[in-house]
DNA sequence: GCCTGGCACTCGGTCCGCGTGAGTGCCAGT
DNA sequence: ACTGGCACTCACGCGGACCGAGTGCCAGGC
């Protein structure tokens, strides 16, 4: 009978509903599944075990709570958390001394990768859970500055900058021989060219240039060029970082107690690729984000839920900031953790843009 | 009357030795701890079950062997381990298949990262253990040249080519304001006059520097000077980089089975400064290092065995490369395996120090 | 003197049966 | 509409029995 169709708030009167919540905040603290004896007990019902039977059956009828077997205890289903985050979650609001601790964190760490490997570790700390901290190819931002190093007689290194101070290297084979003088010419040409310019609008314009340098027969345009194209193009290699840190808390959860589900978490930390790909297309919403279990191909297999928000500059995003854990988390507490961690994370950032132009 | 001392080829009659090598390559095989009966039909000896019991005793004696409880078979010890590999393994030749493969990926990236990177991937592949490379910090290495790059208003990128072609990026927080101009002739100056010096060198001479530029009161020289010692100083940045690869394939093992040693391991491999702390200490030796069990705190705790070899140009070596397993692998394959990976990285290195200079 | 078969013993692993307790659904009564 | 009662189900824990692999020791044979 469990109905597909996403259950509204007005779906459950008020005591369906006051019972779906106690019993996911019980489960949540005991990772038990909860019976009606247990709950009748609890003293917030004046109710019978029997009549709260039928409340809970009535809750198993929408598919909001599950039996994992016959004579066992009701424990929520992926939508009675789904219904509970979005009606009947109180989030609680992060305790001064929490957000002190965040803000002196974060703080702290001048360098960009230093301040979100901080972040994720904090988060991890802060929250019992496994954090992590997302950036993304930087195909998509304006950059500050291109500089072009000797590295090898014919082995470039290439540093952009981008204007919210993040730092990429890059190593370039070529064909050309360059010497120090010519590569100071030439990041200085391109600096000044295409400062503020994305990557992507860069790239078009070297593009564009090619025809122009063959009329003029310029070696020194064409050293630039293909230099600059080089840079740019094949962005892959602008490796998108993922720092996960705290793995270790997951693994003291009573969920993956047995060695089969330690090992398939274990696998899917390791799995980098795929968590950098819902983290990405999370990245197109702006507010908090969660995934519950079957909600996401990623977190359905594991488990997992994921509760995330996205970071950066208010011009640009720049990444997505969260943790992951077991279904069974605190919501309640993890939502504003992470909500506030992000936030605090955008600040830094974009004071460091003023600062740093 | 497990004896202390190290046991000499001699200590053991050929019969005995016999017995131990085929325990061992059978535990190796299986995973089981070996009885006498099944030793008696494996053919090789034309012994009875009882015959064996007495000599499994005597090698019992030895502290060669062990069993597990009292009705098990015997498996084989550290020491048993350790006598087996000194006196009594046949490692295997490489087939040419599995070297043209080690050719072919360490010939084929070309950044000093992705070699290193690819190595312990392959190594994992082929070993089906985990694979670790580590290359420490370059304190001690030449270096071809120090770049520095504007990438905030005082935030200044350093990089770092050793003459082997290793490049290493810093960023330093500075206190003065410097333009490009500025940067780049300290970096011509810089690199000019310290091509060839190790780090170490370079910083005990910028000391020295200090003094004569008191009495200059040269405001460039000054500032040259800061940023140099910044950039070599505070050497722990240059964090040594160690990369474990193919945790997946260890957790298969059934020594691994259950979830308590499961939850071990992973976080052992996660504690990656205690491991490098080892891959250090053994910097010093030469040839290929086994390390087995109670050997080194490490692999005691963890029932690990390390194969693994220095690898470096002739002048001075550059890292360590080996793999992580079950103290139960087969090292008849693992030491030829490493040795060979190890030596084609060395070679590649040397190539490329001749090739880049 | 070395090897062997025999024998008693030990111990871990598995299977079975039982009791227990928590939990459920349903129904009839207030 | 709520409640108590009742029969039923099922996971879990426990103890006992059994089996098999392996051992140590001993006496006998080549």
């Amino acid at each position: 009978m469990a109905q597909k169709h996403e259950l509204h708030e007005h779906d459950l009167d008020p005591r369906a509903r006051e019972v779906l919540r106690e019993i996911i905040l019980q489960h949540i603290d005991s990772g038990e599944p909860i019976g009606s004896r247990t709950l009748s007990k609890c003293g917030k019902f004046q109710l019978s075990p029997a009549s709260l039977r039928n409340v809970m059956a009535d809750l198993e009828d929408h598919g909001l709570l599950q039996q994992p077997h016959t004579s066992a205890g009701r424990i929520p289903t992926d939508r009675g958390y789904r219904f509970f985050i979005n009606h009947l979650m109180k989030s609680r609001a992060l305790s001064l001394r929490d957000r002190e601790t965040i803000e002196k964190e974060v703080g702290a760490a001048t360098e960009i990768d230093q301040v979100l490997q901080h972040a994720g570790n904090l988060l991890s700390k802060m929250s019992d859970q496994v954090g992590v901290v997302f950036m993304p190819t930087l195909l998509q931002f304006a950059i500050r500055s291109m500089d072009f190093i000797l590295v090898g007689e014919t082995r470039i290194q290439c540093v952009i900058v981008g204007v919210n101070g993040v730092v990429v290297n890059k190593i370039i084979d070529t064909r050309f021989v360059f010497t120090r003088d010519e590569l100071e010419k030439i990041s200085r040409y391109i600096t000044i060219e295409f400062a503020g310019s994305t990557l992507d609008m860069i790239r078009r314009r070297l593009i564009r240039m090619t025809e122009q340098e063959r009329a003029l027969h310029d070696q020194m345009l064409q050293k630039t060029i293909s230099l600059g194209i080089e840079a740019v193009n094949d962005v892959a290699p602008f490796e998108h970082e993922l720092y996960v840190e705290g793995a270790a808390s997951i693994l003291n959860k009573p969920e993956f107690a047995d060695a089969a589900s330690l090992r398939r978490t274990f696998l899917a930390l390791q799995e980098k690729e795929k968590l950098v790909d819902i983290l990405e297309t999370c990245l197109d919403e702006e507010g908090l984000q969660i995934l519950i279990g079957s909600e996401s191909d990623f977190t359905q297999v594991h488990n997992f839920s994921i509760v995330a928000r996205r970071y950066g500059s208010t011009s640009a995003p720049l990444g997505m900031v969260g943790i992951i854990g077991p279904m069974r988390m605190e919501y309640a507490r993890m939502a504003p953790l992470v909500d506030y961690l992000s936030r605090a994370l955008s600040r830094k950032i974009e004071e460091e843009e003023e600062h740093g132009s």
